[in-house]
DNA sequence: CACCAGGAATGTA
DNA sequence: TACATTCATGGT
């Protein structure tokens, strides 16, 4: 691998978390409305409204059947819920294409999944990625915020856009959906137990004095 | 009180 | 391509 930044990052971020194999979800359509709960939202105001599906949480038949109103009500801690409720109806119809079924959608070729939820409502460049990684175990790197400021503080020069940074990871990191999880699950666990909390950074294995690392 | 959180769509220049 | 605005709750 050309660049041996990255390498080292997740090292140390490894030494200090482990393999965290992640997203806090209990089954695949759980990934998916998490996702999109998640925009631009705080996961402890996700952690709510997945809490308001009920038992089970949120399932791809009750979200298509459901009333708009009914949904807004359900989803309403996590935030923009309107357009919320839109998306995981756009997602959830996107899915149904597949029945549904997990088996389904991995015998398509990843670009094409990706495309496909590039195109769908509400599903921008992150939460494809989020939904393909963790939700269908495929090989593409997710970028999101925290990853951004990362870079940019390092500094690793991987580009300005989200295409870039995603292109700057996937070229400099060994392929593979283990890896891909772990680093970006690593990233966030980073950042929520150091970023804006005091004394800022003690302990970060990135050892950079945040505001910084995340 | 201001600021922000695991974004995306839409509009302007 | 590069920004600005909108969406909205809840924690700090």
């Amino acid at each position: 691998m050309a660049d041996k930044k990255l390498a080292s990052i997740y090292k140390k971020l490894f030494c200090r978390y482990g393999d965290l194999q992640w997203w806090p979800a209990r089954t695949p359509y759980e990934v998916i409305a998490g996702a999109v709960l998640t925009q631009n939202t705080a996961w402890t105001n996700v952690e709510k409204a997945i809490i308001n599906f009920g038992e089970d949480g949120p399932e791809p038949e009750f979200v298509a059947s459901v009333r708009m109103s009914k949904l807004t009500d359900i989803i309403r801690p996590a935030g923009f819920f309107n357009q919320k409720a839109v998306y995981l109806k756009s997602v959830t119809k996107w899915f149904e294409r597949y029945d549904y079924d997990v088996r389904k959608v991995k015998r398509e070729p990843l670009e094409k999944l990706r495309g496909e939820l590039l195109s769908t409502k509400g599903v921008g460049p992150e939460t494809a990625d989020s939904i393909l990684l963790y939700a269908f175990d495929l090989p593409t790197f997710v970028i999101d915020a925290y990853t951004m400021r990362l870079c940019g503080r390092y500094p690793v020069d991987a580009g300005k856009t989200y295409s870039q940074v995603k292109a700057y990871f996937e070229d400099n990191l060994p392929k593979g959906v283990e890896l891909y999880n772990n680093f970006h699950a690593l990233i966030v666990a980073n950042a929520k137990e150091h970023c804006r909390k005091k004394p800022l950074c003690a302990g970060c294995p990135l050892e950079r004095g945040c505001k910084c690392c995340c």
